[in-house]
DNA sequence: AGGTCATGAGTCC
DNA sequence: TGGACTCCCTGACC
């Protein structure tokens, strides 16, 4: 082919000049430009582009500086330091309304914005009698004093090699946690004796979605993966079995290969539940090893089912939560195709829903809409949520989704821990903390982070039995412990260097990061990137009291610390 | 050191 | 209905 009639084929170029006086930053920028300018006016006349192309839309080469998010000028969104500057044009990022931007966002300043405690309640059904009377023994009459720790110490570790996808502490041996990663790899990690930690790479091909411990023998875990299979693995030996392969002819299609997702076992039934990326259920006897009966579609077809969980107090209920943009909660003694006892509409994707874990009667959910939803009790009103807490916890590639879990050992069943999307500038450096929220009333009680860790944490679970927070943030797993000395003031400790978990401030500063000069943030991130610690792949760094810093706690400002 | 790729859901057409 | 395009991410691999 010539290259004159491949030329035009071409669209039009057409050339924006910059036609105000608007003055560009620098005047080696200016040149440039120029240059830029005066190649591409060469190039147009050598090509010999008009203005008759028909077809092909123009390619507008704008020299103005625009916005990358809308392309209009006047303004600029993007990363200024560690600060983010939205788009005015574009919905906040945090609640996703129109009408101001996620730094003024009145769920920025306070997360209980616009969130209606809960009501003491004193109607009761004779259901609900029923329900509390089984539930007695297992309440804990007096609540304890939540009690937050002003520092907290960290130990890290880095045996995956791609991100975290799921954590889970051991039942009985509690200085054990599993987790496992997108490349479908098992990590037994003894978090008391660092060193100790194996992980078993053969088990799955691709992502790990859920791990849950085998209720008769907490020595055996079963693992459902993004490569179609169940599995069953000892702890100790590693060696696994597949209890179960949706894709018996193996891969034909995209369109066709089935993942596994959501799991959960009902032990007292022996059942192993599982979903589909599909919308289809699958029960296997963890006996007999077996499927039961057929799949159940429990979500709209072709739809994956992100997360199923059993009733603590009474199994046979089952919540499931999926890509449908509904939770549903269903009765697995009776259980077909839309047969579901309720369905909990949402604004988007249900990354996940749990029941309460002591008493079962409240549900928990995390959707794609920067929302966490409560139900305050199964046997009350399920139409709507009794409560909904914005927060960022948006969806994104290569991130595993959000997941919003309770706290094991809260006898309220108010604390509810989150990782954090959106960033916040600390100390010139943009960091994702870790959220501890009072699911009852919205409010923020703590957040967690570490200058070290600048990735999000978008897996969290509390140890069932200690004060401990495990996290999965990127490939890495963090364990945060309250350090036993709380005596010294988070001034000195900030002084010295010394990692610190922070209670939440009550008023949030919505602006003041502005103030920091490019040179600050600089100075801040080479002073990081010289005491950061390397994590490469399965190496072990423990962090304990010399390394890490945190601050923000009472009348340190956000952002406004300076050496 | 810097570019490329992987990748999932929403939105627009 | 399906394809093209976009996104406050992250890390491995060239």
């Amino acid at each position: 082919m010539a290259p004159e009639t491949r030329r035009l084929k071409f669209p039009q170029v057409v050339i924006e000049r910059e036609s105000d006086t608007e003055e560009t930053s620098s005047e080696e920028e200016e040149v440039e430009e120029e240059e830029e300018e005066e190649t591409k006016d060469e190039e147009k006349q050598q090509v010999g582009l008009s203005g008759n192309n028909k077809g092909k839309a123009p390619i507008i080469i704008s020299l103005k500086k625009v916005c990358k998010v809308c392309k209009e000028a006047g303004h600029e969104a993007g990363f200024k330091g560690a600060t983010y500057i939205d788009c005015p044009m574009k919905p906040c990022f945090l609640c996703k309304l129109p009408g101001h931007t996620t730094i003024t966002c009145p769920h920025r300043v306070a997360t209980e914005y616009g969130v209606i405690p809960a009501a003491h309640k004193n109607t009761r059904n004779s259901l609900q009698f029923i329900f509390e009377r089984q539930l007695r023994p297992k309440i804990t009459k007096i609540k304890p004093k939540l009690v937050i720790p002003n520092h907290v110490s960290c130990a890290v570790i880095r045996y995956h090699s791609r991100r975290v996808t799921c954590l889970e502490f051991h039942p009985t041996k509690y200085n054990i946690i599993l987790s496992g990663d997108k490349k479908g790899q098992l990590g037994v990690w003894d978090f008391e004796q660092v060193y100790e930690k194996t992980v078993y790479g053969n088990i799955h091909s691709c992502i790990l979605n859920h791990i849950k411990f085998n209720p008769r023998n907490d020595g055996t875990v079963y693992g459902a993966s993004s490569d179609g299979t169940i599995s069953c693995t000892d702890l100790e030996t590693g060696l696994s079995s597949s209890l179960m392969n949706i894709n018996p002819n193996g891969f034909q299609s995209p369109t066709t290969f089935k993942m596994l997702y959501g799991m959960d076992v009902n032990p007292e039934k022996g059942l192993l539940l599982v979903a589909d990326n599909f919308g289809s259920l699958y029960t296997v006897d963890s006996r007999s090893n077996s499927q039961v009966g057929e799949a159940v579609l429990i979500h709209k077809k072709g739809r994956k089912v992100a997360g199923l969980h059993c009733n603590p107090v009474q199994p046979d209920l089952l919540l499931s939560c999926g890509n449908d943009h509904f939770a549903r909660l269903w009765d697995i003694r009776r259980l077909e195709a839309g047969s579901s006892l309720y369905q909990l509409s949402h604004n988007r994707v249900v990354n996940s829903a749990y029941f309460s874990p002591q008493s079962g009667s409240k549900i928990l959910t995390t959707s794609q809409d920067n929302r966490i939803r409560v139900w305050d009790s199964i046997l009350g009103n399920l139409d709507s949520p009794s409560r909904e807490i914005v927060h960022s916890h948006d969806f994104n590639r290569y991130l595993t989704p959000f997941r919003a879990e309770w706290d094991p050992k809260d006898p309220s069943e108010s604390l509810a821990v989150v990782g954090r999307y959106i960033s916040e500038n600390y100390n010139g450096i943009a960091l994702h903390p870790i959220d501890f929220i009072n699911i009852s009333t919205g409010q923020l009680i703590a957040e967690v982070m570490d200058p070290n860790i600048t990735t999000m944490s978008p897996v969290n679970k509390l140890h069932p039995q200690y004060d401990v927070l495990a996290s999965g943030s990127s490939s890495s797993i963090f364990i945060w412990k309250p350090e036993k000395d709380q005596s010294e003031s988070i001034e000195q400790r900030v002084k010295k260097n010394i990692l610190v978990c922070g209670k939440a401030e009550k008023k949030r500063k919505s602006k003041g990061d502005s103030d920091e000069s490019d040179d600050d943030i600089y100075k801040a991130k080479k002073n990081i990137k010289s005491t950061k610690t390397k994590t490469k792949s399965n190496s072990v760094v423990i962090k304990g009291k010399v390394v890490v810093k945190l601050c923000f706690y009472g009348n340190l400002k956000r952002g406004g610390y300076k050496r």
